[in-house]
DNA sequence: CAGCGTATGCGTACAGCATAAACAATGAAA
DNA sequence: TTTCATTGTTTATGCTGTACGCATACGCTG
């Protein structure tokens, strides 16, 4: 049941249905459905009916066929969970591609991923731990840090902020959407909800034993839209990182931290592309023409052709 | 399977059990458990083997009685699962028993949390949007508000810091402890974990594709303990807070918001008593005597007995 | 003490879940 | 056409929560 592959068998397997590396054999019978209808058809089912309504039986249902058609696909409900996952994040634009500051940038990350949450509250109710990151999973994951090297943190730092930022937003959207959840599960506003267990609530709710949590309900705090809170918090989240990056001490030399790969050829580090581009393989046309030239007398076919 | 009370038949009944309220029939035969019981076999076994392994069947085993007994105790597994909950709430101590400025407080009980959902991972995998809330949550809830109208923040400003806190605790928390138990589930480190999939992450993960990714990696930067990430947070989290409250425009009168609940006597604000005694119910001991007076000279039973 | 009423304890039963294993159908390559 | 890898289906196993009916124990009233 626990998501992010199980056992060890499948793993391997779940990863390439993840990159889409699984070879299509050219043999035998063609198989009726794809992953990915598979996949989307699961997503629209958690969409729509919540995560407990995701079963193998409704699926195949959906699909017109039956049950165990879906192992001949996925190995497993967990696979198929981290498909989704990863397929959902699919929607969720680069962080990288806005512009602005790295600020403005942040921001509209975590109000996106705060938008997918309330598009796919499932996602949260699945285990993240160390998450079997898809092609998508992990386009978001470097966008996002990506956005964050414009502070200059050092590495430890970086990571710290992403942690922080995810954390939060994670944190809010679940509260907010379990809320939600509820409210639409039992058919009643929070208003009501409260209102149907006055009765009892009088009986326990000593306002003088509860005076604080009495007074705010009494001012109607704890009925706000859960919204304006999720942008308070962020607000200050981010207003915490602007500091710490400002009272960040300035590196001996002056530089701030680089988060480039080295030039396989020279070994100087690559300049990131700009948000339109795509990123490099060697620092300089001068280095790609050099291992171009070095690999090219050998002609061996190991070579791959050079990066299209 | 949704907690937080299932449909609306068992929910009165639900919070009967939180809050102690079923009176014990002195008829038929005796019960040969107490929920209590019940609860802390659940809690223990949701421990030790996670929440997968709670199920009815697991517990009546546990106890030594057939499953359906177990119904003669709870309405059903929703209900059993708030009583957890809230038996796990009553471990960690009023925010507002310790020493120190709000900040030092709202420190001490956010650290108090994280350890908590480290002693009861399963918490997090429950639905807790709108909780059940018993007796030990309430008085959880109560007294970090309380700790909160330190701060002097009007009421809407301080259900979102609470909020904000509560958000950042339990996502941090989420993280960490789903990282935690894919490592124990699988048996490997996060560093053997990538490196048995290192040779398939060798195809896909093109260093120049995800260059901060892989040059966080390389810095290690990936595999700090979880713990430092959750410190840097927090502290973030907490200078944000202090920062928003000394830059809240004072009132006109020069008061701070007031969290009390009027004396039914007088009408006046009860004050907070200390943390070490108990709240009142009136004003002042004028006012007590005067309710008791204009009470008894009516002699109605109604009146219950004064406030133990 | 007898007997009644009530609450508890238990066995059975059912619908739903994921999935293992064996078998039937398909369709390209030999 | 034969071969055989691949897909689709059928059947079966062991879980889950829980509705129902009946046996059992126990306090209260006679």
């Amino acid at each position: 049941m626990e998501s992010g592959h199980g056992g060890e068998a499948g793993a391997v397997r779940g990863l390439e249905l993840l990159w889409g590396l699984g070879e299509r054999p050219n043999r035998g019978r063609r198989p009726a459905f794809t992953v990915d209808q598979i996949v989307r058809t699961a997503v629209g089912l958690a969409d729509a009916e919540g995560l407990a309504a995701v079963s193998m039986r409704r699926i195949a249902e959906a699909l017109g066929c039956t049950t165990m058609s879906l192992y001949r696909y996925v190995p497993g409900k967990a696979e198929l969970l981290d498909l989704m996952t990863d397929a959902v994040m699919g929607e969720v634009p680069p962080a990288d591609a806005a512009p602005g500051d790295w600020r403005t940038r942040l921001e509209l990350s975590a109000r996106a991923d705060w938008a997918l949450y309330h598009r796919h509250p499932w996602i949260l109710r699945l285990p993240a731990g160390r998450p079997a990151l898809g092609p998508n999973g992990f386009a978001w994951y470097e966008s996002v840090l990506r956005v964050l090297t414009a502070t200059g943190l050092p590495p430890e730092a970086l990571v710290n902020v992403f942690d922080l930022v995810d954390a939060y937003v994670r944190g809010a959207a679940r509260d907010a959407l379990d809320a939600a959840a509820v409210e639409r599960h039992s058919g009643l506003t929070d208003e009501q909800w409260w209102a149907a267990r006055a009765h009892f609530w009088d009986a326990v709710f000593i306002p003088a034993r509860y005076p604080v949590v009495a007074s705010l309900r009494a001012a109607g705090a704890l009925r706000h839209p859960r919204d304006r809170g999720f942008e308070f918090g962020l607000r200050l989240v981010l207003d915490s990182i602007e500091t710490f990056v400002r009272n960040q001490p300035r590196r001996r030399d002056g530089t701030s931290a680089r988060y480039e790969t080295p030039c396989p050829q020279c070994g100087d580090p690559i300049s990131h592309s700009s948000p339109t581009g795509r990123p490099r393989t060697y620092c300089s046309d001068a280095c790609r023409q050099r291992a171009y030239r070095a690999r090219r007398p050998r002609d061996r076919s190991e070579g791959k052709s050079g990066q299209g």
